[in-house]
DNA sequence: GTCTATACAATGATAGAC
DNA sequence: GTCTATCATTGTATAGAC
């Protein structure tokens, strides 16, 4: 049961780190459950004892990966507020950071967010949660220094961040399901912009409201 | 493999509804994969030669549940459309009706999305396609609208009609990992108003661009 | 660290009686 | 239409040799 301390996420050519490539392909491809020690064992050329002494066990080497990628994580999205300029760059500039990395690791993402936002297919209890948690986190924090500065309008600091939140959501599931479509860093960048302008023409803001 | 051509998401209390209620309930909760006839037919207080005597096998369960739901976004989407008003209107009223579709049916949703979204999990192929685009042709048909008649600025249609998803996105996303958050239709209402508006304080618009 | 061989439970599915 | 009993297969995991 106990996990490797490498990086697995960028797999070297190693056995352990074979066995995770494998993994990571084939529970992106058909899900946890779906996915069989041997099919993991096979892809990566070794017999299963191989994976035992490794990993423990299935749920061990779902660990392992779940376990990098949160690390991963956590490092990009800290490194992405160290930066300067007005509000909305910051926050376009987080995205972008963000999004990036999810790009770099959409195998891992797609069984991550499989799991988190839908049934978790037998798959060990990890604390997504954390990483949720965190992402709104910060982008609250940086929208609510944009309110408190004058950038950006007054409003209730809760329904901009999550509308703000929309065009990375947008995007992500596009990279999801449509890969071919290729919504990448720049259709992001759009997006956002447009929502921080908002929609409606400009003779038309002082009529609603 | 015949399916049943009765509403089987509005689950009576018939033998094949209860094997759909609890097929939709295990696959939400567990994952297509992870979901055993047995617990299937177990939940319906029925044997196992019973659900393969009205849905033929497992695969037939799911295709029946996903059919319905198919049918039935196909009448709201309709529905929703024969509506008048300005774009705005139009648009939070489609995004309305869609969204309390899904809270009617968060299960089915669960299911259809995680497969959609994320790997397929053994489940066999259903054209989810259809759907998705459907969704994003009616919204983007409103956008055009808007954008034609002046109330909305002038842009790429298709960015803003990206734009104006993501508040829908959000709501979705939080209804699923969030349900206890209860991300209704009013907090989407509300995240919608926000795009249309821009994030932008009065003073900034001239100045960025 | 890696192999062959295998244990053993659970799976999707069916035969045949009622 | 629903049952009991059972099949063949596949699943995760391990023992023990090298």
């Amino acid at each position: 049961m106990e996990a490797t301390r490498t990086a697995l996420v960028h797999h070297d050519d190693s056995v352990p780190g074979r066995l995770m490539t494998s993994a990571i392909a084939l529970f992106a491809r058909k899900g946890y459950a779906a996915t069989t020690v041997r099919e993991i064992v096979e892809a990566a050329g070794v017999t299963k004892p191989v994976l035992y002494y490794h990993f423990g066990s299935k749920e061990g080497i779902f660990l392992a990966m779940m376990g990098e990628a949160l690390r991963e994580f956590e490092a990009t999205a800290t490194g992405a507020l160290g930066t300067r300029g007005s509000a909305e760059e910051r926050i376009l500039r987080f995205f972008d950071s963000m999004f990036a990395l999810m790009l770099e690791h959409l195998d891992v993402m797609r069984v991550l967010e499989a799991i988190y936002y839908g049934p978790p297919q037998g798959a060990p209890f990890f604390d997504f949660e954390v990483i949720h948690k965190r992402f709104i986190e910060i982008l609250g924090r940086l929208i609510r220094e944009g309110v408190e500065s004058g950038e950006f309008r007054p409003g209730d600091p809760d329904d901009l961040t999550w509308a703000i939140l929309g065009p990375f959501e947008v995007v992500r599931g596009m990279s999801f399901s449509h890969p071919e479509m290729d919504f990448g860093r720049d259709t992001l960048a759009r997006l956002l912009k447009v929502v921080f302008e908002g929609l409606r023409a400009a003779h038309e803001k002082e009529l609603v409201q």
